[in-house]
DNA sequence: CGCAATGTATTATTGACTTAATACAATGAT
DNA sequence: ATCATTGTATTAAGTCAATAATACATTGCG
């Protein structure tokens, strides 16, 4: 796995994004269990502890649950999942609306951007 | 002015992406003169080389030059102004793009929620 | 001239993130 | 029973952002 990580931002908190990213796109599913904590800390190549604080965030949330000793879990809650899924895209696009507004560029010229740029697919 | 500013990235950061938005969408004109490092760092209630350490980065970009015991002022070059506009609204374009589509939403789906989300202008 | 305002530089301190190196607790498998 | 694997906790060290408190240099102005 590729762990290109934003110098300014905290890894822990960009580790929670990714894993929340991945949970609600379903890349890893409903019950999967995950890589164990020294695993993805080798993986991610960071400490342990920043690992393990990103996933006590996760688990705050509820998008995953904890066996002692046997490791750590996907919820099985899927419908929990799809409120978060919704709840990420609507606040990214909002926040991403209101950064273009800022500099200028209201909807319809967003719109138009996007049909020119990413991929099209 | 009101400056809330996430706790999770270097102020200084969030200030030069502040300021070059202001430059960019003319809210701060061509050659006009900014507040002093010490007025900017009362207004935004932050360390005024806290301040300096963000313009310096502006400056280094071209997007504001000093005038040393006079103050700093927005560059006057409208051509390099544009240029940054074109070239910060497709980097987080494409970034809002690439993070939708990491949660399995596609262009089409884009377009739909944001014709939906953020305002009707 | 003397002073105020400008940018700039220096030193010290605090707090958060990260890493490192361990250690402990609990469970399943051999 | 023993051991490996799991999550969890602790302590120490290093780095960097941010603040605080100064100080210096240069220019314009009264």
């Amino acid at each position: 796995m590729k762990s290109d990580f934003d110098n300014n931002i905290p890894i822990y908190l960009q580790l929670v994004e990714q894993l929340k990213r991945d949970i609600i796109s379903g890349k890893i599913s409903a019950g999967e269990r995950l890589h164990s904590v020294r695993d993805l800390a080798l993986e991610l190549k960071v400490n342990p502890n920043t690992v393990q604080k990103a996933l006590v965030e996760l688990e705050d949330i509820g998008l995953i649950f904890t066996e002692r000793t046997n490791g750590k879990f996907v919820t099985e809650d899927n419908a929990l999942i799809e409120k978060y899924k919704q709840e990420y895209a609507d606040k990214i696009t909002e926040k991403y609306i209101e950064t273009m507004q800022k500099i200028g560029l209201d909807k319809n010229e967003v719109l138009l951007l996007i049909k020119d740029l990413g991929g099209n697919k």
